[in-house]
DNA sequence: AAACGTAATTATGAATTCATAATTCAGTCA
DNA sequence: TGACTGAATTATGAATTCATAATTACGTTT
């Protein structure tokens, strides 16, 4: 146990961040929403100061934006948005990759090669719920894998700003097959511990992503202008 | 010209978050310190609301350090802090490369060009003052040129931590002469639009200018040692 | 009725106040 | 003298208050 570890008690502002931006995660609090300051204030109990001191955080992340003397509005996720931010996320998971290789321990990759068989069975069975999940656990594994605190909150920061374009619902059974295709990939660099070959992987796996994505738009607004 | 664009005007915590992080860079503020608040509203004369507002943004930048009921501190740059945070740099800016060289006007480039000839003037007069500053504008035009925000934002956090460890001041003649030698290369890679190759030189150039530090580092606690 | 101008209301940014935790300092006792 | 105790002081987190900007509601005019 290291006793110099300070005692964890959060702050009441530290608490805020984390639910707001839960709220504006989970898509609770909509894209372009006026952040609605008094009814948070009652609903968490607290007074606007602290509420307040949280929103100037969230914006620093750019999950909020904030007008001068017009209060705060949840962030819309433009196209140009995305476009920026996927490159740099395939950047970071590259580097997460490469150092995960190198710092996982044999029970860490043990421990992904469990989920990524769990994911397997549910990409078979059609369950996107648990799918979803396993793939959300091995991506964050191998982040912390990477055991690099600095890439760690930047592509929290990154993932949080992107989760909310909710992309993921859009999966076709394509890009679902290929997906699984190169997770596979990804788990022989990861067990050979080819760190330059995982990173690559890595960045490619997320670029494809955001190319399914753009796809995926296009087709919906697509349907659109038909209506 | 843009009518959609918003008008800015600064409120009062951005201006601090802006003022306090100069501070910091700057070493005004030392690592390790306690953050005078009372003494900083007066100077800037403020009330504490907005300053708070700003340290946490700071905070949430990793600049200070919040401990409940004991106010701010500013951040100490650790090694582990530096070894984590330089090949996250080193990513960016290797994205950066790319993306300036297929984004850069060539207008851009020719400028770049002539703070390439400053720098190296200064080098030959061995202007320790002018090669920084032109090493600096060089660097910034180039992440600039990637015209991409988010690349951009997350560079800057990372930069201003990194940037207080003061390593350049300890710049080695050899390293000095490699510096300039591989800012040949870049220039040569940017000149012909070659976008992988400047990003590959743009990253290692940064890996090695962490080296130099790591080298430099442990030269000077040798010194220490020896007294 | 639509458009404009003005007053009332509300929301926001920042200062101030308040309760409490942390620190300093003086006094006591070994 | 030096370590400990507890009161006084200070600093901090959060609530409240206050001045002002923005928004809404209303009335007037055409």
């Amino acid at each position: 146990m290291n006793l110099t570890e300070s005692i964890k008690r959060p702050t009441l502002h530290e608490e805020l961040v984390e639910r707001l931006r839960n709220l504006v995660v989970e898509d609770a609090l909509k894209p372009g929403e006026k952040v609605p300051e008094k009814d948070l204030c009652e609903s968490f109990g607290v007074s606007r100061t602290p509420l307040r001191e949280a929103l100037k955080v969230l914006a620093s992340e750019g999950l909020v934006v904030l007008q001068a003397n017009r209060g705060a509005r949840v962030a819309e996720v433009t196209r140009e948005e995305l476009e920026n931010t996927f490159p740099v996320i395939a950047m970071l998971e590259q580097l997460a990759g490469e150092l995960a290789c190198r710092n996982l321990s044999d029970a860490g990759i043990a421990h992904i090669e469990k989920r990524h068989d769990a994911m397997v069975k549910a990409f078979i069975s059609r369950d996107r719920k648990s799918y979803f999940q396993a793939n959300q656990d091995i991506h964050n594994a191998l982040i912390e894998g990477a055991q690099n605190e600095i890439l760690e909150s930047h592509h929290r920061m990154l993932a949080a700003r992107v989760r909310r374009a909710r992309f993921m619902v859009n999966l076709s059974e394509e890009r679902w097959a290929q997906a699984i295709q190169e997770h596979e990939q990804m788990m022989e660099k990861l067990r050979a511990r080819d760190a330059e070959g995982l990173g690559q992987l890595m960045k490619t796996h997320m670029m494809n992503k955001y190319a399914a994505h753009i796809k995926a738009m296009a087709e919906t607004s697509d349907e659109v202008e038909q209506h």
